[in-house]
DNA sequence: CCGAGAAACTTGACTGATTCCAGAAATGGT
DNA sequence: ACCATTTCTGGAATCAGTCAAGTTTCTCGG
């Protein structure tokens, strides 16, 4: 079991208590990236059994302002999250399911993209998101008609 | 009143039925850039009187459809509204009062950017987002928490 | 080993933004 | 002006998430 011991270590990293909601929380992060709070309960649940509600949204706020987790919340769909987060990459969206795809960075590090005029902000993070149609969402073509 | 006539235009050439609420919709979007459904509600109100809430989601909704109206959902703040559709312009937004800025978008048409990888998805357009703080809200002035 | 204080979890009410619904009113082509 | 269609009204409902209060659990000094 050794080589399940990494979510307690991340915890234990970022200053963080270990309990079993955290950790069961960052598995199954690991397990189904950009999952939504919704998937993530139900998994932890099937996982240790009870948890209420409010201990996973908990569980997600304290390890996102901790840095150990990235809470990404497309247009039209509810939050999701991933563990991917000292990297700053891109996401791929599909308009019709949401199924997420992550996109590394071109540029490398943030802020990756320069806005042409800054209005005097003080700009740290350029968010990408590219939408589109997922594979699985696309129209049903035959092979042999490729125009 | 011919120069505010643009609306009606507006709205015939999308192929839309001219009303007060839509026209007023129109009107206020092109005063106020980025405002909330709330704000909106609120000035069309005090410009045409008791105007339904459905209403204006209704209108705005049609109006988004219809290509005339362009939906920004920052993460963490409720939907804004604009009336830039036609160039795929991005956005300035502001992690402390929400304030939304335009950017012109430096690389054209889109999608302006293109994925580092594709994961077989068929993509349309890349929205961009910069993350920062606007000069209203920069440090060296006091902490006044307008939240 | 014990107890105090802090941190985490549970429960349940609550909010904000938005949508759904059914009926009433307004719009625009003939 | 008439009528079918579209739009608007009012109110209930939904969804995702937050708040608050009370209980349990952990951690650490004595």
């Amino acid at each position: 079991m050794a080589e399940l011991r990494w979510a307690n270590e991340m915890l234990q990293q970022a200053g963080l208590r270990i309990t079993a909601p955290r950790v069961t929380v960052l598995r199954v992060l690991a397990e189904r990236p950009h999952a939504a709070a919704d998937t993530i309960i139900g998994a932890v649940r099937s996982d240790i059994g009870a948890v209420s509600t409010q201990a996973v949204y908990n569980v997600l706020q304290v390890c996102t302002d901790a840095g150990i987790v990235r809470r990404i919340q497309p247009a039209g769909s509810p939050a999701r999250y991933e563990l991917r987060v000292r990297d700053n990459h891109h996401h791929l969206v599909c308009r019709s399911c949401g199924t997420v795809g992550d996109v590394d960075c071109a540029a490398g590090e943030a802020p990756c993209l320069e806005p042409s005029e800054r209005l005097g902000f003080d700009v740290d993070e350029a968010e990408v998101v590219f939408w589109g149609i997922c594979p699985d969402c696309a129209p049903p073509v035959r092979e042999e008609e490729t125009v």
